[in-house]
DNA sequence: CCGACCGGTGAGCAAGCGCTTAGTGGCTGT
DNA sequence: ACAGCCACTAAGCGCTTGCTCACCGGTCGG
């Protein structure tokens, strides 16, 4: 899987009717341009090529907006993380895995990760106690291969909770300064900082 | 210097008059909890115990305000690197020590350096120009210390602007997960952050 | 003793916000 | 052919926003 299949790879691609799909790019795309304060549903539903009201045959809030797409987009991150970490192979094989698809995942749809990562303070209390169940989900995928990694004598990691916030840290930060102009591809990132993180657990062959 | 050294440290000690200074660190407090374009400026004023028209007589507008809060506080970081890559030792010591410090004012002064890091986006066109600028030169200190360490045989990075920006990367994102009521100071994690970058950039006794 | 000065306030304006409601046009099943 | 339905719109409501302005009270030179 290659960041550039769009068609179906896309997290909202099963969103129905038409007219809520068309709603959530365009909202997608203007939260991660201007963030989600500074969006007005003027904006979305222009966008979307529909009037200010139409937005609300389809979504009860603004908020409601925004808590499906995080909600659509960590999951799929959470999918991305389980599926590298209960993989088979080396903890080596599947953090370098991990690593790769979630860059992938965070440089390809940079807009999407631009508002699943960043717009988190914008949900109401109970949406986002919600997602941030999700972000648990994650943080415990990798801290599971660090574990093994650790406990095989692949890796060498003084503080493994400090290294898993790390190692997210570093690939969620893609979403922030990847830019589809710049010379680096999704695929070209997702290799190199796989390589990187590897070097930071100090990883080295089975003993 | 120790990021709870706050009273001569906190960068905008020398503004002047006191409640110019007063409504700069409430505008501080709140755009980093709630964001720039979800702070009302009846807010800011409310946290430094003024009426909102108390404002107008310090800054001409709200983005102004921002604009200078950005300035002082990217003149800061880009200050903490260039001293660490122009002091003398070796690559790896310099590597260590500019990690080491960025990552200990990001932690402990994470307010302002999440409204440094995440709130450009709401400057106006120039001023972002100014303050992207400033961002160039945090980029050019990191870079000429791998440069250095490449050179001298000490690092081993394949690609050098892209470890540089996965450095600046891994340190900034810090600002967004930092928490003053987590078990983690922020020399414990300017520590550990040092050796992480260490082993990113294959950090071995120069040859 | 007093007038000029100036940091600060109370009240409020125009504009823009999220969201609602009454009404419309184009499909659908019979 | 036509009634029922529903996605969609035009208009606009109530409110909040960034910002302004007439006014106030303490301080200070003469």
């Amino acid at each position: 899987m290659t960041a550039t299949e769009e068609t179906q790879d896309v997290p909202w691609g099963d969103v129905t009717p038409d007219a809520a799909r068309r709603l959530m790019v365009a909202a997608v795309e203007a939260f991660a341009e201007r963030g989600y304060h500074a969006t007005t549903t003027r904006d979305i539903a222009g966008r979307a090529g529909m009037s200010p009201a139409a937005l609300y045959i389809h979504y009860k809030t603004k908020e409601e907006l925004l808590h499906k797409i995080s909600t659509l987009g960590h999951t799929k991150a959470v999918n991305i993380l389980a599926t590298a970490a209960d993989a088979d192979g080396t903890a080596a094989d599947r953090l370098a895995q991990a690593v790769r698809s979630f860059v992938i995942w965070h440089a390809g749809h940079h807009t999407t990760a631009r508002v699943v990562q960043y717009e988190l303070d914008a949900l109401d209390a109970e949406h986002r106690a919600e997602v941030v169940q999700l972000r648990r989900q994650c943080d415990a995928a990798v801290r599971r291969i660090l574990d093994d990694g650790v406990k095989s004598g692949e890796f060498e990691v003084p503080d493994i909770p400090g290294a898993t916030l790390a190692v997210l840290s570093l690939c969620i930060d893609v979403a922030r300064w990847f830019n589809v102009q710049g010379r680096r591809t999704p695929d070209e990132v997702g290799a190199s900082y796989a390589d990187l993180v590897l070097r930071m657990v100090g990883a080295r062959p089975r003993s």
